[in-house]
DNA sequence: AATGAATGAGAGTTCATTCAT
DNA sequence: GATGAATGAACTCTCATTCAT
């Protein structure tokens, strides 16, 4: 093996290595944003849930700030993946307008199922001055606007797709919310989770329908 | 006038006056939170806004909880007086069902356009680790399962029940919260607050009603 | 009644007035101080315990200083009138210089018992920075060196007749805040005062008597 | 050396250095106790004075009683040290009775002197409701009881013991300060350590025989 | 690269003092 | 003269960030 060979060896071995560190921090941050909010979140703790030293924190991340950003970034960057493979097979034709919406619905309470903590943190709302809970949601309206447009290409005012686009985020990602609590105090009588998105996608089709329907 | 009535006149001015200052305070407070957020507000920014000495605060509040508690329970005393009495004349039949439905997001939307700053603090999330959000959107998802249980005499079970209420306040709140922010940026083709109304309630109207045929 | 009698009358009347809130004051500050130590006493605790309003202080005091200065003087003033007496008799030698030791012992104890809280008070120590405690220490330390000269018209190097007064006060003071304490706890087996005294004067005595037979 | 060793070094250099900040902030806050009290000092001036950040007091105290407590505890240690080797040394018998009362009020003058701003803290007097200063007095005085049943066998009632010990206590401490007082104004007139040690020996000691032979 | 001691800006809170009534 | 609401300086404590090791 050559010198270089071992370098970039030893290089990749560091790196892997730095790469495991700060994905420690991502999940300790999701974990410490979920119960204490993001303001009141301290480095300290965060780097004690991840078992790390104090200063390693700033070799990773230049802020509290730039570390929220990463945890909400690289956390739904699998929702979006589903997303769009969801976007792409809708262009396609592969399933009705009907079944493509409680597919999404589906994939949207799974996903907040799978990953409690960072879906609260992600749709908490306006923490700290800082408009992320609000962005996330507008940047999921809009794609449903794309997605409204493929499945019924008819026509309508832009200001009304955002609207219903808006209106059903906010429905199905707060109720996705309500429906973990819920689970989480483990009442007798509570819905399953393929229940709630029956119901949930039934309201949300119902009146998708409607207002389609009118608007032809 | 006797000694006596001049120590009241005078105790009456004070209390007069102590009023005053802590409603400039209430709505400094309610400017800050809306910005701000409740975690990241400091005193300071609010006896500022509200153009009050410092230690001022403290004669009329013992913490910022404790006036974030009374900005919400003052501020949203008359959406609950209002929602009270349209729960009375369901009662007594005044109105169809969808009528009912209509006006209450009618009295929601008009309740969050002339209180932008408080409507945005109340429905803003759970906040560092406050649930004061959530129990917001909890208690008027309970009031809303009252309302459906004297539309729709029909027994649906519980948990359904919450779940529709839940999601349609989910829906009613946050899709006010976000017309608001699209009047604000006055954009050329924006939907007046009449026909934000009727989208949101048609598309409520549906949902419900295909839900409820079901059950039946 | 002349207008000038009437007026005074009624200028008496008030002033008698405003001697009774400066009681009030002092008695109220007094209780406060042995409670809570000069530096945490607030005037808000004082005039609420003299059942007064607030800003009433400061039509007596100037400031808490001031205050504390005349609860001080006011409450020794009585002492002080007593120990002057004593010094008189010393000087028409009335007593023995044994007998007067003992009664001046006595009086400190009596006086400590009829008033606690001041006594306590006066005797703290070097607290906040005021040197009180101390100057009064020091003042009956050199009250003290005079009744020595009286009583031992020997000659002896001021430097130690200071150590001696001094060590006499210190001795006698705290052990009579001590003995107060004591009987607080209501011990069974505790000392009656004038055991207590008769203890103290007489190792004061015997103390006095070697160190004035060696100097001899 | 390995990486272990490494570690450790690394370790214990800065241990040592925590170490040395701890001890300056004690350095410091016993200075700065002696001349303003406990309560009116601040961490302010303590840590400005031990010429350190202002944070990095709460990194080795939790608080400013906390602190209190260290000085006392870390400062007393030494003079605890020489009085439980006298007391070892009173029950061997290798000193009379008054060389060992001679002997311990030398500790107590030259421990004071050698701990000016300590010893002025420790006997400073009940400091706004702390009994902390009280509370080193009693110590001192159960330890001279112990040391009085060793010298002189004979039972007197434990009342009269508390008595005597807490006056002769209270006697040599304050005494003590005073004499570092007059030194420090460097009077033309003034006593020598050894003098200061004599007088207050012999007063204690006359005082004492004279109790013992009354009382046997 | 990892660490954690040191730092100080900034937050909440208290309280002596002022002043309008 | 009596009052207590208003004030802001001063204090304690927290925590993001830096930096020497």
């Amino acid at each position: 093996m050559s010198q270089k060979d071992k370098k970039e060896k030893r290089a990749s071995r560091k790196s892997r290595r730095q790469a495991e560190t700060r994905k420690s921090l991502l999940d300790a941050a999701r974990k410490v944003f979920a119960v204490t909010g993001l303001t009141s979140a301290t480095i300290a703790q965060i780097t004690e849930t991840a078992d790390l030293g104090f200063g390693t924190f700033y070799l990773h991340f230049a802020s509290k700030e730039e570390l929220y950003l990463a945890v909400l970034k690289e956390g739904f960057a699998e929702l979006d993946k589903e997303l769009k493979q969801i976007l792409d097979e809708a262009r396609e034709s592969q399933y009705s307008g009907n079944e493509i919406i409680e597919i999404v619905i589906a994939i949207f309470f799974r996903f907040a199922r799978e990953n409690r903590d960072l879906f609260q943190v992600g749709f908490a709302g306006l923490d700290a001055g800082m408009q992320i809970g609000i962005s996330l949601r507008k940047q999921y309206a809009d794609w449903f606007s794309e997605l409204l447009k493929e499945i019924h290409p008819v026509e309508i005012p832009e200001s009304q797709l955002e609207l219903l686009s808006t209106s059903i985020v906010a429905m199905v990602s707060r109720t996705a919310v309500w429906w973990m609590q819920q689970k989480e105090e483990s009442e007798p009588d509570f819905l399953s989770l393929e229940q709630a998105i029956a119901v949930v996608s039934r309201f949300a089709i119902a009146g998708l329908t409607d207002f389609y329907s009118i608007s032809n």
